[in-house]
DNA sequence: TATATTTGCATTGTGAACGATTTAAATAAC
DNA sequence: GTTATTTAAATCGTTCACAATGCAAATATA
């Protein structure tokens, strides 16, 4: 006599995690090429977008803690994508920055969104409905974060 | 000069990772009380559905690898939550059991699924859209396990 | 029945996540 | 100006995820 609500077919949680277990697999076989990761992919969005962020920032940005962020990027940086030196204006912050094999891993690897995209495609996620599904997932995180 | 489809804001992955990631750790307090992480948790409510179950009905049901559920399964055997012993029919299967411990949880912790749902509600997930959110999920999610 | 293949689970190694604590620099309070 | 507090990163320890590999039992094939 099992409540409904206790089944694992009942959680959202379950669902979140495995959807996102299962596109981060997705895109394994598309950024090991390159030597990188998911959450590594993640910090070169970041930094594609504004080069030379703080530890911090990059964390925020991606609402991580520095404790996940900081050996990443120590990983990044012994594979020549990023460089982190002291910050001048503030001597607490390390600056991260794009060595010039991170900028061209951004050409190298510009189809990787369709890729992923296209592999995702379904009835559910089309270019109608995603914005739905978008504002379900960003009220539900800005919810959670505090 | 960066591409639309190359913002982090507009990657489907990053919000379904940073949503999963945020309801694991709303779970954390109400689950960690009780000695248990959410992998698991989600170990229980598979058993608290189906009692004595191999190894790889468990792994396949959660959608996960023998390789992530054997040392998990390991630490709830050292908890003293499930038994782990060999299959008699398949002398190669391992077959999960729930102890009393493992029992006595499901009633401790039957108020979790409402708890977490009430600090995830949000304009998004309520009783009406849940069922479409869900719905989009499990495409996804079908979409890609092979 | 002997050999080959498949299957179920475990082992190893790497890279996240994250709670808890630590260190040093910057800022605030006294 | 000295002390207290806050802030930015890093360190430590534990638990996932998961690729790759190993091993033994079961099954298929010769």
């Amino acid at each position: 006599m099992i409540e409904e609500k206790c089944k694992l077919e009942n959680q959202l949680c379950f669902r979140l995690y495995t959807a996102s277990r299962l596109i981060t697999q997705a895109y394994h076989p598309l950024l090991s090429e390159h030597g990188l990761t998911y959450p590594q992919y993640l910090v070169l969005l970041v930094l594609w977008e504004k080069d030379a962020q703080p530890v911090n920032d990059i964390a925020k940005r991606l609402l991580l803690e520095t404790n996940t962020v900081t050996p990443l990027l120590k990983r990044m940086e012994a594979e020549g994508i990023v460089t982190r030196s002291q910050g001048k204006k503030d001597a607490r912050q390390v600056i991260v920055k794009l060595t010039k094999k991170g900028r061209d891993l951004q050409k190298k690897l510009t189809n990787v969104p369709e890729t992923v995209g296209s592999a995702v495609l379904c009835e559910s996620v089309i270019p109608e409905t995603a914005p739905g599904l978008f504002g379900m997932l960003d009220d539900i995180i800005n919810q959670l974060k505090r």
